[in-house]
Formats: structure tokens, C-alpha cells, sequence
DNA sequence: CCGCGTACATACTGGTTGGTATGTTGTTGA
DNA sequence: TCAACAACATACCAACCAGTATGTACGCGG
């Protein structure tokens, strides 16, 4: 006899709770994955955060690989979809650049979350080059949020609150750039007072968009 | 008895040579670091991009993390050097901001360059938040390379081709930010067409920091 | 009440990895 | 000329790690 069958100790309520198990063991992966990144982020690791078990683990998810797929389409893209997407909506009628400045300094700004960067950039990095399957996922989430921020300027433009000498697609990709470009540069010091700067820089910024004659609010 | 003897095939001229295998094997690492990372760079991968042994290896660098690190300050330090710092220096008299269009143009735009990244930016993402060594050393890069900027633009301001009203380090982080943050958008989108369109973009704001009545050229 | 599928639990494994122990070879200073 | 040392080379190892083989517990349809 090889295993000593070790006495179940479900609680009565978690019977037949198949999404409380996957889900606690994506939120653990997730942890890890953002602190250590996604090929030095252990499985063991992952499970002793959780109380999860490998069998468990094998269950839900065919692989490691599978894993950080879901990581990507089910915690990641949510992230940008409640930071940026659904804000932006929910303004609807709202100038597009308060919105959008209201988003940017709503990001944290708390030193754990500075240090720790953009879980969306520490993933691209990692892992553009070296799987196709992860770049193609994080590649429609960065397309994602810059159609949502493009479409929100568009309607701005013809409100006339932005101006109209841009385009709302490189405007778009221009203030991802600067986000994740300070982002980097407040991890790399560990220091919230380089984001904020970032957040000071990036507000300017995105006031030189508005419409000649528009003042703030809208 | 354990071990066969190697004949030993140093050419003659290879006698007494230990900065020639210490400098080939940071080539090799740095290579491996910059496609892999650090953590994924394997020794044994290192070892066979090069014809150096284990033995060599250990004896050059005390462990993994020391040729990290020295991969940080004898390679990496020098790129960002060879690319903004001298440069800057050397068109001390020019209209800086001339001197940082010039220099952002020349960021190579090759596919295989854009597609692997900023290798700062890889190893920043990566390591800052796991080895405090790694962020030292790699926050002393990103200081130099501010303080370049922010001296050439200073300098600017004295001969009256740039705007006094702007902060130079502020200015200088702002740049860096822009720089980083297009890279990581064209290596996720794993495209130059991205880089170019940072390019353009960033000269734009570049141009914008002209003073008044300053055209180009200085 | 029974068989079958889902949802796990445990032990184990094969390959990889950073690192080391121990050897040899060529050079150089005394 | 010879001992000491730098500069390697080779074989080996212990730890780790993703993945698997094999088991059991539970619930549900029939």
C-alpha cells in the first residue's frame, strides 16, 4: 500500500464548490507570479500559499503554461478592464480628460504596489519574446485599453472638448507609454515620489489635449 | 584516477590572456541575460554559447549573481554610455535638444532589437524588486543617464535654446519614462512600426521644449 | 444502492541547475 | 630549477521543480 489515505477534511459547506478551489489557486498564482515573475514563480510555492493541493492544481489547470494563460485573461485583463475600461464608460458624457486624469492618479500609489510595478508589464516583458501564446494574450489587453482610451478621446473630439489636431489612437498609445514608462522608473527606485512626479508630468500632459477655450470640467 | 587528462589546446597565443575568457564569457552572459533574463539565463547555456568550461567560469565569477552584476556595470552601463552620455558630451555646444532628437532617432529600429527590448528596462522589471545588489547597481545607470539629460538641458537653458520654464531632471525623467514605456509597447507588440511611431512622437515633445523663437538648429 | 464521473490527495520521478571537489598545465619569481 | 600560483578542465552532486501515477471521497443519475 503506497498512500495512506488521508482522512477528508472538507467542510460540509465546500462540497461541490468547483470555482472556490480554481479561483483561490489563480488569486495565489497571481500573488506569486507578480512578485517573482511567471518561470520563477514555483508551483510548490503557489500551492503552500494556498491550502491547495498539486492534484488539485492538476485538475483545474492542464499545466504551468495554462496557468499563466488564465492569470493573463482572467486576473490581469480584469485589472485593466475596472482601472481604465469601465471608468472611461461610466464617464461617458463626462470630458474624456478629467476622466482620464481622474484614472491616473486613482492608480495606487502605495509603496507596495509601486515597488511591485504593472503586473501587465512585468508579464510582457518576461514573456513576449520567449512564448507566442503568452504575447498574443497580453497583446489584447494592450489593445483593450488603448481602443477604450482612443474611443473616449474620439468622443471628446467631437464634443469638442479635445482637440483636434490629434490622433486619438497615438494619443492613446503615447499616454500607455508614459504610465508604463514611469512605472518602470518607480520600480527601479522603489520609490513612490518617482510616480508621483509621473502622475504630475502625465496630468500635464493630458490637459495640453484639451480643446482651446475648454476649461477643466465638462 | 577520476579525471583524462585534457590535451591542452590553448594556441600559443592564448597563454597569459585572462581578460580575453573573462571578457568573451560577460559577452556570452549578457547575450543569454538579455534573451532569457537573468533567472532563465542558464550557466550551462552560457557556457556552451562560448568554448569556455565550468572551471573558467567559477574562477572569473564567484557565482551567478556576480556575473549578474558585473554584467550590469561593464556591459550594460557602457550601452547607455556609448548611447546618450557621450554623445550628449560630445555636442556640448550644439542645441541639446538636437543632440537628444539625434540620439533617440539613432536607437536601433531593427526587429531584432525592438523585439528583445531595453536590456536596463528587462533587467530592472526583473530583478529590483527580488535582489536590492541588482537595484543598486541598476539604479546608478538610470541616475547617470538623468543626470546627462538634465545637464545637457540645463546647459540649454544657459544658451538660451531651451525653455526656462521647465524643470531639467523632471524633463530628463519625463524623456526616460517615454523611451522605456515605447520600448515595452513595440516588444509586446513585437513590431518596429510601434518604435517608430515613439520615435515620432517623442521628437514632437522633444521639439516642444525649444525656446521660444528657437527654430531648428543651433 | 450502485456505478461512474468529478474533485481532489499523496508519493514519486526524471530532468535540470547552480555550485563544488579535485585534478592538470603553464608561468613566474626567487 | 623549483615551488607557488593563476588559469583553467572534468566529473560529480544535492536541491529543486514541473509533471505524473495512482489512489480515495463525494455526489448524482438511474
Amino acid at each position: 500500500m503506497l498512500l495512506t489515505p488521508k482522512k477528508p477534511q472538507r467542510s460540509t459547506a465546500k462540497l461541490r464548490d468547483p470555482e472556490g478551489t480554481r479561483e483561490s489557486l489563480l488569486q495565489a498564482a497571481f500573488r506569486e507570479v507578480y512578485r517573482y515573475g511567471f518561470q520563477s514563480a514555483g508551483i510548490d510555492a503557489i500551492l503552500a500559499a494556498t491550502n491547495v493541493t498539486k492534484g488539485a492544481l492538476y485538475h483545474h489547470f492542464g499545466s504551468k503554461e495554462a496557468l499563466g494563460h488564465a492569470i493573463i485573461e482572467e486576473i490581469i485583463a480584469e485589472i485593466t478592464k475596472d482601472r481604465w475600461l469601465r471608468p472611461l464608460e461610466q464617464s461617458k458624457d463626462k470630458n474624456p480628460i478629467d476622466a482620464l486624469i481622474g484614472i491616473v492618479q486613482a492608480i495606487p500609489a502605495r509603496p507596495r504596489d509601486v515597488k511591485r510595478g504593472c503586473p501587465l508589464v512585468n508579464l510582457t516583458q518576461e514573456m513576449s519574446l520567449l512564448d507566442e501564446q503568452f504575447r498574443k494574450r497580453l497583446e489584447r489587453i494592450f489593445r483593450a485599453w488603448q481602443e477604450g482610451i482612443a474611443t473616449a478621446l474620439r468622443k471628446g473630439q467631437q464634443t469638442g472638448t479635445v482637440r483636434h489636431d490629434l490622433d486619438p489612437e497615438e494619443a492613446a498609445s503615447f499616454l500607455i507609454a508614459m504610465v508604463e514608462g514611469y512605472e518602470v522608473l518607480a520600480k527601479n527606485a522603489q520609490d513612490a515620489k518617482v510616480w508621483n512626479m509621473g502622475i504630475k508630468n502625465i496630468r500635464n500632459w493630458l490637459s495640453s489635449l484639451r480643446a482651446p477655450g475648454t476649461g477643466k470640467g465638462g
